[in-house]
DNA sequence: GGAATAACCTGGATGC
DNA sequence: TGCATCCAGGTTATTC
């Protein structure tokens, strides 16, 4: 399940391939894929055909590629861009013009890389939660730039709700501990609020809360600012350690945009361990309904309040 | 206004 | 073997 990581993996590939860019068409096969953008299909072609990608940016799980004419350079705070989201399974991949389709393609753009000549960037999407979309660039509050991988701050409107992420040099820890002293939310769901903080999913909300050794419906006031900065710390350190590995792959859904899988699986301590030891303690990790989704924990190391 | 829940969706796993 | 059901989960609209 694309999480911050695994995210950041797709921009980072995309970045150097599509920076400089322009796009020459774009083929969409399944509207649905396009649930984002308002408008038709033609509206999403006429809107990008013939403008150039100026950078690859993100902010949580959200991905967005600025767009200009031609005689245009990146640092605006208006203008528009394409919002991409991973949803469940989606995947940006890179292709030579001319591959065959992929298994689930949705959308195919059509680029001309100055260096880089002709190259396809596929979206594909099996459960078709994704989508992308044109969008209008806004300016960010705090006037720091809009996330990864761009200077300029701003960020689409669709995106300008979401809070920045733990890895973001403008995230404000003060700013989520009070955020967590006004709720008694459970923790993890609180994690999962991306206007909250971004980029945490269900894999790494359980693997953080482990590491933390907080149970995960712990309600969130009742935490003391010891706890809440070790979980902060936790969460960094599970986020860039997953980072570092290309992400967390169980299947086919989570690729780079060369089609290869991350090695993060084969690190986690909590999620997807159901019935093994925790390699804290030795008793077996629990899995339990969470909001119409699993959480897993260990009910000796993480033990409620 | 905050919190909780349902709906969206496909394919693999499981049970009968 | 084949069919039915369950499960995975990010976001958002709806309901409480």
């Amino acid at each position: 399940m694309p999480e911050l990581p695994e995210v950041e993996v797709v921009r980072a590939g995309l970045a150097p391939a599509v920076t400089g860019a322009t796009i020459l068409g774009v083929d969409v096969f399944d509207p649905r894929a396009l649930t984002r953008h308002v408008g038709d299909p033609a509206s999403f072609e006429a809107a990008v055909s013939g403008r150039r990608i100026v950078a690859a940016a993100r902010r949580g799980k959200f991905l967005w590629l600025p767009l200009a004419d031609e005689d245009e350079d990146e640092g605006l705070a208006e203008g528009e861009a394409i919002v991409a989201h991973l949803g469940m399974s989606g995947q940006l991949l890179l292709r030579s013009p001319g591959a065959a389709a992929e298994r689930h393609e949705r959308i195919r753009l059509h680029l001309a890389h100055p260096v880089h000549g002709e190259l396809d960037v596929v979206f594909a999407d099996q459960r078709t939660f994704g989508s992308l979309a044109v969008d209008r660039l806004v300016a960010t509050l705090d006037g720091a730039p809009g996330g990864w991988g761009t200077h300029a701050a701003a960020t689409p409107s669709q995106v300008a709700h979401i809070a920045r992420d733990p890895l973001d040099p403008a995230f404000q820890d003060a700013r989520f501990r009070a955020r967590l002293s006004r709720t008694s939310s459970a923790i993890k769901r609180v994690l999962l609020d991306q206007t909250v903080v971004s980029g945490i999913g269900n894999i790494y909300a359980d693997e953080s809360l482990w590491a933390a050794r907080i149970h995960p419906e712990t309600p969130a006031s009742s935490l003391p600012t010891r706890a809440v900065n070790r979980l902060l710390e936790e969460v960094r350190i599970v986020l860039e350690r997953a980072l570092a590995e290309g992400g967390t792959s169980f299947d086919a859904q989570y690729v780079n945009v060369n089609g290869q899988a991350g090695y993060f699986a084969h690190s986690l301590r909590a999620y997807g361990r159901t019935g093994e030891p925790c390699p804290r303690c030795g008793r077996p990790i629990v899995r339990v309904s969470f909001t119409n989704r699993s959480s897993h924990y260990c009910a000796h190391c993480q033990r409620r309040r």
